[in-house]
DNA sequence: TTTTGACTACCTATTGGTAGATAGAATTAT
DNA sequence: ATAATTCTATCTACCAATAGGTAGTCAAAA
């Protein structure tokens, strides 16, 4: 994503937040003009059809997401408290009533090109293998009980997450989303 | 629902199966006349604005399903028997590729009226409530391990399964969702 | 004779996308 | 060093198709 230039982020900026705020199929080029300040000629420009639109907004989210991941390895040592930072991600973007943007464009996926699939299998695969990662290294260190298979409870994990997150957001209560996940961390621990 | 008539109810197949697959926004009363063999003006004779089909699916569409909650009630006697048969509902529209109706609604709620959130606001709260007197059934019946709220296990319960019918459609492996509903009935299991 | 359920025929706005122009920056050739 | 050329980023002006929706007609049923 280092190849685009400050026009371009821009208009993947307000892409990413449409998707997420309202669904891939429910905005338009206008819609991006009228944000950006630029005619939808020049979006063309940068982005020729709306489904190269998609995969580059993935792209650049997913490099974002994993980037992220590392940071919250650097910050947080036990593996329970990386799974606390995963979980962190997901409650902040709940709370700004946003879905993670893999989790919007997985619903509208019959709308996306192949290589906007390859990326969000990408970013499933990439997330579980962390989280998986995180979980055995907690049951190391005693935080968290044995359990037959870290891949299985990651997917599960993640499953949850992305569930979590699309509920919470016709939810009343402000609170729902720290609850699944503290529900998650506490069907984990010991 | 059973003011409608079969035309309607038609209508109705078609626009669920559309929204289940490609999400509300993807697509049009054009896909739904091309698919129904009746025009569009007849669709808005039924349904006024594509606002009013939403309201009307989400309705129908949560009668059936809490129809088959009690129908997995009379069927199935214990508590975890019960889960496995709500968990069975969302394997059987994984493998169909398909979302759950009121989850890809909820992914599109910023397109919808007030009723439908209402509406979806129901299907959570009532599937929940469903749930949590599984869970806490399955307790006192000791298959599933003391739990400090039956009402938190339940929400997390719900959000795995949305999540992962969610996520299902970008796996190659077929095995998905049943493997996180396992997932999820294990961790709760003593 | 009113209601129901469907039709034909429109309408306006929007959608994603294209064509061609242009000003300025960068590169290359003379 | 200067002139010629190409590239970048943007614009205006379109376009055909589709969107959701309306008005008015009409046959059959209640």
């Amino acid at each position: 994503m280092s190849n685009l230039n400050n026009t371009a982020h821009e208009i993947l900026d307000v892409a990413e937040l449409f998707t997420q705020m309202q669904g891939f199929n429910a905005f338009s080029y206008k819609d991006i003009q009228d944000e950006v300040g630029v005619k939808t000629s020049s979006i063309h420009y940068y982005f020729p059809t709306k489904q190269d639109l998609a995969t580059a907004m993935a792209e650049r989210y997913i490099e974002r997401f994993l980037n992220a991941l590392d940071d919250i390895e650097k910050k947080s040592k036990t593996g329970l408290e990386r799974l606390e930072g995963v979980g962190k991600k997901f409650v902040d973007a709940a709370n700004a009533k946003k879905l993670c943007l893999c989790g919007m464009l997985t619903s509208d996926i019959l709308s996306l090109p192949q290589e906007a699939l390859n990326e969000l299998r990408r970013f499933y695969k990439e997330s579980e293998r962390w989280i998986a990662k995180s979980i055995t290294q907690a049951i190391e260190e005693g935080d968290v009980r044995e359990l037959p298979s870290s891949e299985g409870a990651a997917a599960h994990f993640l499953a949850a997450l992305e569930g979590g997150i699309l509920v919470a957001r016709v939810r009343k209560d402000n609170g729902y989303m720290q609850a699944v996940l503290n529900q998650a961390l506490a069907l984990l621990k010991k």
